[in-house]
DNA sequence: CAAATTCTCTGACTATAATCAGAGAATGAG
DNA sequence: CTCATTCTCTGATTATAGTCAGAGAATTTG
């Protein structure tokens, strides 16, 4: 990696810190330290249970239970135990509560504004425009693929969301009983894997290679979630399955995939794979791709 | 200002803080609380005061005076008194210390390393320009411009470092006596004034203005510090100093400049300023413009 | 030269942000 | 029904990041 680029990135870190220190100051605001504004923010308008309260802000337990002590003592909040979990607490704001989480928001957007306060027009679009660029690639550069078992928990859930989109997507809907199977088993290893991209833990994307005897792999279930598009995801995950695929000796690789699905073929395209004849009779494909690793 | 605007900014802030959240406990590495880390940094290689440390950092002297004690009871620095002044105290590293800050110096780069990474070429590359663009924009929305008193020590700083490149830009040279006066009086309110730009305490240019009986205003004493050059200072300068103008009743305003400030003449020229026939004898000038407010 | 100021330090104190051990109630698994 | 687990809480304790008052030495100012 180039060293400059390197030095520029650390340049931004410094800036940020200094600004983001002032930001962290504005946004406490005086009232409440750090810790209680930032879980009144959590809580949210609806209230949440303690447990999800702990685990998005990845704090001890302990601790979680003092702050919401003190913040109830302030009147900000009640504590009612869940009729669902007699030992799940759920939090919720009070009307109190809620103002003093509409004041935090307020303090947040004068902070922004006065980051756009001094400048003109063009460089206030300029830097907004290129705030969005650059949280977007943080964001892609946050996002991890590794390896996940078929019959995992957040498996499951990205091959029911892909079946979903194919049902919506497709013209004469999407049955997944019809088509080329890829069951739990052909996509364990050594048969075959599955690959997921999480964002912060939450899946945002999976892909699955099912290895064949000819040292042929076959690309299967490439997904990647609506809210994480446009972040050359796709492109990633493709890598990742080429690179598992190399590894297991593989030489080629194999896909189908259905015309309605055209940010994918444009992807297959740029990425070296070439259409070819149709080598399997999958009922949803009208496109064959081939690529030599 | 335009609500979308605002909201992506609130958008990045909340990203980054997560990211730089992630930074902070990376950088302070376990070694060190970051308070620490952040001393031992700032010391640099070559040493300060601890005057100068207090400063930079605007910390609590107490303070400054116990995290001293701590890394120097871990043999990272050692404290003299200055030669020069009996009251100051000098920090430098010792062996250990540099080697210290070696260590968070190469964490902060894995740490750059590590957002760029997982990013194919051509995001690393747009990545990077994002941030080079966000940083340079909030460095310039950090600047602020306020009414200064001429005879300050940070006016004169400026006027002197003005002076000092014409001389250096002039092709024969530069004497202020020998120009169209503008003495600490002459912008004092009411009859001109002096407007400096500062960034972080530290003044990065400047610009005066003399109120004339006729309504006529007079622009003076423009200049950007090298280092704040590229931020569009000197268009806030000259938008700062006809806001002054304006509000000082003045109808017109005149500049005139020499020839070798090409980048001024087109700042003027953009701004709506005409040019004119010369309306002074001012020995260093080429061009004389005027704008009506 | 005296008085005011500057620079650094120590002592005393505080708030914030945790962490760890363990208790007690509710729930789920076998 | 029993046992392990989960969820929340309390008590005890810690580290970090300060703040405030004032003392003592050196320097600057009038």
């Amino acid at each position: 990696m180039d060293m400059p680029l390197i030095e520029q990135v650390r340049s931004f870190n410094r800036t940020m810190t200094e600004r983001v220190g002032v930001l962290n100051d504005h946004f406490l605001g005086r009232n409440h330290p750090l810790g209680e504004a930032r879980l009144l923010w959590e809580i949210g308008e609806k209230g949440v249970s303690i447990r999800e309260l702990r685990r998005r802000l990845s704090l001890d337990s302990a601790y979680v239970s003092r702050l919401l002590r003190s913040l109830e003592k302030q009147g900000l909040l009640v504590v009612r135990a869940s009729e669902a979990d007699g030992r799940v607490r759920l939090v919720q704001l009070t009307p109190a509560g809620l103002r003093e989480r509409t004041e935090l928001d307020q303090r947040a957007e004068a902070f922004a504004r006065s980051l756009l306060e001094p400048l003109g027009e063009s460089q206030r679009a300029k830097l907004v425009a290129a705030m969005a660029q650059v949280e977007r690639l943080l964001i892609a550069s946050m996002v991890q693929i590794t390896v996940a078992d078929p019959t995992s928990q957040d498996a499951r859930w990205c091959i029911e969301q892909y079946f979903t989109e194919l049902g919506e997507r497709f013209e004469a809907g999407f049955d997944p009983t019809l088509g080329i199977s890829a069951h739990p088993h052909e996509l364990t290893p050594p048969a075959g894997l599955l690959l997921i991209a999480r964002l912060r833990e939450e899946p945002v994307g999976c892909g699955a290679l099912k290895f064949h005897e000819n040292a042929v792999g076959e690309l299967k279930r490439m997904w990647v979630a609506p809210r994480a598009r446009g972040l050359g995801l796709g492109r990633r995950m493709l890598l990742a399955l080429e690179h598992e695929a190399r590894e297991a000796g593989m030489t080629v690789l194999h896909l189908e995939t259905n015309h309605t699905l055209v940010e994918a073929i444009e992807l297959y395209r740029h990425s070296g794979y070439q259409e070819v004849a149709a080598f399997n009779d999958e009922p949803y494909a009208h496109h064959w791709f081939e690529k030599r690793l």
